[in-house]
DNA sequence: CGTGAAAGTCGCTATCC
DNA sequence: GGATAGCGACTTTCACG
């Protein structure tokens, strides 16, 4: 069971994983030994799985993202095995959800213009069948975050 | 211009951004100061903009993700001024993306659970209007992962 | 569960090839 | 642009309230 210390650091963690253990203590109100060892704790128990750089779309060139509704032709697991393999294959699709509703799944895929993602498309289609597939173009990036909120840990 | 060993680091970095520069520099073939100059220069370029701690969903209570098409009710300035801010308000709300074709909006929300998503979309219709708003859950989560692809950096 | 200080590691700088 | 060496800072551990 986690406090609201915990919360808070997580909080700020999510934003920047390379402030210094004594800067993250001052900004909790603890002083750096017991901060560091709540921190280890949230990383021992997995609540943090990872630290990661994020690399900024535009400019490694992928600055064009499309969204990808699939239909699965038929609901088996043979065509399943396939759709996973294609999208661990896959570096482009950076996402893919199994949905309830219409669309079977949706993908979240990163390229540098369309013809590229044309390309993408014909590997796909290539290696795997589709009922249905319906691509719509992100206009605009309105807000992407991997801070998840916090205010949902149970806290004692 | 970056080069291989540049791509190379984004994508080790991308996996994990605690990496010791010594590891880092033996995995790329190089001793540590010049792979640190790489890594400092990433950085100033824009390339790499931030590292981040990543927290596991369900420990942190929010297992579910849900996917909302939205309809703009009209298309003005003050709506949309008035839908960012929604946006950046809600902690739940963790992308939105400004799409072609019939959705005007696609946003991903996560959540503990259906009765926590319908709070949020209360007050979501509370604050705004909205022409239609369509919710698909996920049911599973294929993939996800905040690495794009480095093969499409010009490289010389 | 907290503080404070000591030890070891690593990031970062300076210097040279 | 790449290697070697040293300093300072930070992480991490230990001993103690």
């Amino acid at each position: 069971m986690l406090d609201a210390i915990d919360c808070k650091i997580l909080e700020i963690l999510q934003q920047d994983a390379m402030v210094p253990v004594a800067t993250l203590a001052e900004k909790v109100g603890l002083s750096s030994t017991p901060c560091w060892r709540r921190v280890r704790k949230l990383e021992d128990e997995g609540l943090i799985s990872r630290r990661v750089a994020l690399v900024n779309r535009r400019k490694a060139n992928v600055p064009m993202t499309v969204f990808v509704g699939v239909k699965a032709p038929r609901h088996e697991a043979e065509w399943l095995d396939g759709f996973r393999a294609m999208i661990a294959d896959v570096p482009e699709i950076v996402e893919a959800w199994r949905l309830t509703g219409e669309t079977d799944y949706l993908l979240r895929i990163v390229v540098p213009d369309v013809d590229t993602y044309d390309a993408v498309y014909q590997r796909m289609i290539k290696k795997l069948e589709f009922s249905d597939m319906s691509a719509s173009i992100a206009m605009e990036e309105l807000k992407f975050t991997t801070a998840i909120p916090t205010k949902y840990i149970p806290t004692k």
